[in-house]
Formats: structure tokens, sequence, C-alpha cells
DNA sequence: TCACTAACTGAAAAATATTTTCAACTACAC
DNA sequence: GTGTAGTTGAAAATATTTTTCAGTTAGTGA
């Protein structure tokens, strides 16, 4: 991590070290989250770092419908949103197979799947 | 999709028609590329509207790195993002099995997976 | 170890984006 | 038609993000 920082020419500061690890606390927080975890680091650097690092693939800035949320670009990642309670959780079985998009030329790094539904809570308590 | 609304108790107006047209054109458009196509529409009626659709699960807001953007809730849906020329394109060819994940007792509605990597026109040309 | 420099930071200010408020308007049930 | 709950738009308020700039620092090379 900070071995890539610094090959593409930008400094391990004390402020990116500490976004860093707020990200790797948890993954799709928010922007006050982070900020909850890195308590020296000045709002402004809190942006520029997250962008700096979202610019270099090291992390993905996603909105999985509350808001702009940030985490680890893992290769693979996969959310399942509950439609009814909101509650986004992860899982880590990969229901995807990317071959098939090699015949129409993509060269595939990564994904991130979406899953939308009722979790098991919900289907359970026939919570509306 | 009026249907839909009028059964949530919600009006069919011009604007919330004008809206939904605008989004049937094209997917993952931004507000201002919505606008574009709802001259009629006032600003604070778009917020408003791109909230009730998403709330009944009309529409999805999603953001790819580029900020928010709407698009209309399909079943599935594919996206495929370029990490050199940042171009986003759709795909329809499906890749994904949820099935597992009624073991895990969720109930899955719909799902949106997001591939990233490099184009064909990026590959081919070595653009970096 | 030290000095140099390009990169970096934080506070304040500026610019943008989004939400709230409220009076006027309208879809639609009766 | 009429009544009314739901809806709209303009302005104001708030929140979020970016820019600016003077001061600081990581990391290089002597």
């Amino acid at each position: 991590m900070v071995g890539k920082l610094r090959g593409l020419g930008y400094k391990a500061t004390p402020q990116r070290l500490a976004v860093l690890e707020a990200l790797a606390a948890e993954q799709h927080q928010s922007l006050e989250e982070l900020r909850g975890r890195c308590p020296g680091v000045g709002l402004v650097t809190m942006y520029r770092t997250l962008d700096l690092l979202s610019e270099t693939g090291l992390v993905r800035r996603l909105d999985l419908g509350d808001g702009p949320r940030y985490e680890l670009a893992e290769d693979h990642h996969h959310h399942m949103i509950c439609e009814s309670c909101g509650e986004v959780s992860e899982f880590e079985e990969c229901p995807v197979d990317t071959r098939s998009l090699a015949d129409l030329g993509f060269e595939v790094n990564a994904h991130s799947l979406e899953v939308y539904g009722r979790c098991a809570g919900c289907v359970g308590g026939e919570r509306r």
C-alpha cells in the first residue's frame, strides 16, 4: 500500500496512513465515519486523500443509495442491500463469472456486485 | 410505472412523468443530464422526484466514481468501467448467478454489477 | 546528518450541491 | 364541478466539496 503510493511519486504522510488504516477497519464507510477514525486529519485532507487514493485505484467511492461511501478496492466485493430495512451487508462467496467479458475485449481487473432484495430478518418477520 | 405510483398514493404529475421519460432515455445519467431532458421541471422538483422514485424502488442512485447518477431499477444491470479512460458502458449478458444467496436467507429481487478494468480501446492502444 | 525542494497540510474563503420553507397550484376522488 | 391532500417552484437555509495560500514536512542526495 505504502509502497504503491511511493512508487507513484506520492509521499507516505501520517495523514495518508491514518486514512488508509481507517479504511481498513470497515468497508463502505461514509466520510463522517472515516473522520471519526482519523481525529488528527483535517477535513480538506480527508477529501484530498480520498481523491488521491481513488485515482491510484486503491480506493473506490460508491453510493448504494445513502450518500457517498468509500472502501478499499478489493478484487471482488459483494454487497447485499435490504430494500426493507436498508441494511447493507457483505458476503464472501463470489457468484460472478467474468470470463465471458474477455470476448468483448475488456480486460477485467476487479468487480463489485450489489444484490438488492430482502434480508433474512425482514423475510422472516415479514416486515415491509 | 404510472400505475405503481398511483397505487402507492402518489399523483402522476406531468413533472414526474417527464422525469421518468428522461430516465428512460439513457441509463446512469447525472442530475444535470436529466435536467437537460426535463426543461420544464424545477430543480427542487427534480431532487424530490428522484428521491421519491428511489424510495418506491423504481429508480436507483449510484456512484461509479464520478458523482451521483440515476437509473431505472432494472432487474439486473451490468456496467463496465474502464479505469484508463473512465468510459462507462453497459453489457447485456449476465455473468451473475445469485441462487446461492438463497442459502443465506436473502430474497433476491435485483442486482447490479460493476466490472472494473480496461476497455477494448485502451487495451488495444495501450493507453495508460 | 543536514539541507533542499517538491509535495503536502490545514484554516479560511469560495463555490456547489442539496434540503427546507411556505404560499400558490393541481390531480383526482367523490 | 368541488374539496382536499398532495405537489410545485422560488427563495432561503444548510450541507458538502473545492480552492487558495502561507506554512510545514517527507524523502532525496550531498
